[in-house]
DNA sequence: GAGGGCTATGTAATCGATTACATGGGAAGT
DNA sequence: ACTTCCCATGTAATCGATTACATAGCCCTC
C-alpha cells in the first residue's frame, strides 16, 4: 500500500497550496486562511479538521503571496559595512535578539567595505523586500545621500552616527565622554604626554574619539599641538605602523590612546618588540573592550561598548516606528571605562 | 514652480506600480517590464522613453510580485549558530561576496546558539522566502532532523559538517589531517607527553579535531590513555578552566593542543599566571588561526582556516544547485599550519 | 502583389495568498 | 411564527509583476 519513495526531482518545487488544503477540506480558501490567521474565528470543528489537514500535507503559506498582499514583509534590512567586525557582529546579534522578539527576520546587507555597494541594497530597500532599514555602516553620509533619502520612504534608524539634519531616530554611544574619562584616568596616573591613534575621518565614531582626545587634552591645559595624533585604519597593522614614529620622538608621549583595541593591540605588540615595556614605559588604551584585550599581556585597557544593547534599541527604535508610532529622539548610551594592566603610573 | 516639500508622510507608500509607468508612456505594462528585463527586447526608441520615465518616476519593481510570480527571490538563507563568533564571521564573509557575484542576497538565520530556532527557519525556507539553504550550524545532525529533510525541497549545502547518506553537498575543512601535523610539530621538538583540549562532542569539527588528536598520538605508538582529554566549549574561559588539572598533573603533558584559538588563549593566560613560561615549560597550539593569534606573547602556533574560500566554495555549490546542475561531490579544502612562539623545543 | 517571416507591441492569464462583502442558517427575542 | 442579529462560511477582487499567446505592420522574395 505504500507510495514509491520520494521523487528524485528538486526543482518542480510543486508545494502544497492553501488551495490544496481547501480542497482537501471541502472549505473555502478563506476559511483555511482564517484558520491560520485567526484561529477564533473559525469554528473549533473546522478548525481542528484544517489544522490536521494542514499539518498533514505540509503546508506552509507562501511568502511572496502574502507580502504583496499585505504589503509587508516583516523583514528589516541592515546595512553593515563589515560583517566580520567583532564590534558589529556583536551589535548585530542584538538586533536580531531584539528584532525576532517582535516577530521581524534579518537581511543582511554587506558592504564589505565597498560603499558602491549601497546602491544595490536601496534599490532592494525600495523594492519592498523589507520594511525598514537599519544603518549599521559607521560613514559619515553626506546630506541628500541615496540611503538618507531612503527615509522618505521607508522607517529607519541610523546606529552610531549623528547626521545633522536627519529626520530618523539615531542611536549613539557617548564616545566623547568615555575618552574624556580615559585621559583623566591618564591624567590621575601622573601622565602628561599624550599620543592618539585616531580611526579614519570619515567615520562617526573616529571622529568623536579623536575630538574627544584634542578636547580632553586642551581641557587639562596642555598643548594639543604638543599631543601627536596618527590616523589609521583600524587595523592591528596600522597600529604598528605608527611605532617607529613614536619610538623617534623626544620626547616621547608617555600615554598613548588609540581608537580601537586592534590598533592598541598592534601598536603595543610593535613597542614590545622594540623593549620597551607596557606600562612601566608606555601606558597604552583602547577602545571598544572586545573579548581578547582581557587575554593580552598586560591586559587592555579599554572602554567597553554595550553593544547588544546598541543593537537592541537600535532594533527596537524601528519596530516601533514600524507599529506607527513615532518616534524621535534619538538614543544615547554610555560606554564603560573598563581599567587592564596596560596603563600605570608615569615613569618618574 | 516648484513643488512644496515632500509631504511627512511616511507609511502610506503609494510607490509608482508598473502600470504607472506604462500609462505615463503609453505602451502596455509588458512592454516596460521587458524594456528592464530584457532591453533587446524593445525597440530603441520607445526603451529610451521607458527608461527615461522609469528613472523619473523613481520605479523599482516590487519583489513580492515578481517573487510570486517567477517562483523563486534570489535570496539564500544561512543558517548560522553563532553570528559573532570570528569564525563564522569570516565564512560569513565569504559566503556573501560569492553569492553576491552570482545575485543572490543573503538572509541570517541567527540560532544565537538556540537550536530550538531551527523550526523556525525551516518554516521560513519552506515558505518560499529563499532559493536555497547554506547550513553553518556546526551541530552534528541526526538523520531524519527537519533542516536535513528541507533538503527533499530545497537545494542546500552544509558547512563542516559530514551527514552519513545526505544526499545534499557537504563542505569540509581537513582537520584531521591538520592535527596530525600539529602533533608531527610538537614530535619533532622533542614532545611526548601531550595533552588536548577538546571541543563539545555535539559539533563535528570539536569531534574531528579530539579524534585526530588520539589518531595521532597512537600512531607515534603512545599510549593515548596517558594524553589527558579535556572537553570545553570553546570560550577562552573554558581553556582556563583547565589549568588547575594540569598543574596538578604529574608528569605533566608537555604540549597541550586545544582545539580552537580561544582556548588556547584562555590556557596560556591561566598557566603564565601560574609561573609557567610558554613555550619553555610548555608548548600550545591552538586552531583556526584568528588575527589576535600573532598579537599575543607568545603569538600563537595555530592551524589557520581558509575562512573565506569555506564560505566561497559552498556558496558556489549551493549556486550551482539553484542553476539546475547537479553537484555531488563534496569539497574539502586544506588548513595551514601556522608556526608561532607558543611552540618550541621540550625542556630536557 | 500575395504570401512568408520578423519584429515590436499588446492582451490577458497567472503566481498564491488575504480580505471586503455577501449569504445562509440558526438562536434569540417578541 | 416572524423578525432581527450574529456567526460561520463562501465568493471574488486584489496585490504588482511576468510572460504565453495573439496581432499588426513591415520587409523580402518570387
Amino acid at each position: 500500500m505504500s507510495k514509491f519513495p520520494a521523487p528524485m526531482i528538486k526543482k518542480p518545487q510543486a508545494s502544497v497550496r492553501l488551495t490544496d488544503v481547501a480542497k482537501m477540506v471541502g472549505v473555502s480558501t478563506a476559511t483555511v486562511s482564517r484558520a491560520l490567521a485567526n484561529p477564533e474565528s473559525v469554528s473549533p470543528a473546522t478548525r481542528k479538521t484544517i489544522l490536521d489537514a494542514v499539518r498533514k500535507a505540509g503546508y506552509t503559506p507562501n511568502v511572496a503571496a502574502r507580502n504583496l498582499r499585505v504589503r509587508h514583509t516583516k523583514m528589516v534590512l541592515v546595512v553593515v559595512s563589515q560583517i566580520s567586525n567583532v564590534v558589529f557582529a556583536g551589535v548585530l546579534s542584538g538586533i536580531d535578539e531584539e528584532l525576532n522578539l517582535h516577530g521581524y527576520g534579518l537581511i543582511i546587507g554587506h558592504l564589505d567595505n565597498k560603499p558602491e555597494r549601497e546602491e544595490h541594497f536601496i534599490k532592494m530597500a525600495l523594492s519592498g523586500a523589507v520594511d525598514g532599514i537599519l544603518l549599521l555602516s559607521l560613514r559619515r553620509l553626506p546630506q541628500g545621500h541615496g540611503l538618507t533619502m531612503l527615509d522618505a520612504r521607508l522607517p529607519m534608524v541610523a546606529l552610531n552616527e549623528k547626521l545633522e539634519g536627519a529626520s530618523f531616530p539615531q542611536i549613539t554611544v557617548n564616545d566623547r565622554a568615555a575618552v574624556h574619562e580615559i585621559i583623566k584616568h591618564l591624567y590621575d596616573l601622573g601622565h602628561r604626554r599624550f599620543g592618539h591613534i585616531a580611526g579614519p575621518d570619515h567615520n562617526y565614531t573616529g571622529l568623536e574619539r579623536r575630538h574627544g582626545f584634542t578636547e580632553a587634552v586642551t581641557k587639562l591645559g596642555l598643548d594639543p599641538a604638543s599631543a601627536p595624533v596618527w590616523q589609521g585604519n583600524y587595523s592591528f597593522e596600522d597600529g604598528a605602523v605608527f611605532g617607529p614614529l613614536f619610538m623617534q620622538m623626544q620626547p616621547r608621549p608617555t600615554a598613548i590612546f588609540a581608537a580601537n583595541d586592534e590598533m592598541a593591540i598592534g601598536f603595543i605588540k610593535y613597542i614590545q618588540q622594540q623593549g620597551l615595556r607596557v606600562p612601566q614605559d608606555v601606558s597604552v588604551v583602547g577602545f571598544d573592550g572586545i573579548a581578547y584585550a582581557k587575554y593580552l599581556s598586560p591586559t587592555l585597557t579599554s572602554v567597553v561598548q554595550p553593544r547588544r544593547e546598541i543593537g537592541r534599541a537600535a532594533a527596537l527604535l524601528l519596530v516601533k516606528q514600524l507599529r506607527g508610532e513615532t518616534v524621535t529622539a534619538d538614543v544615547e548610551l554610555g560606554a564603560k571605562l573598563m581599567l587592564g594592566e596596560s596603563t600605570g603610573p608615569v615613569k618618574v
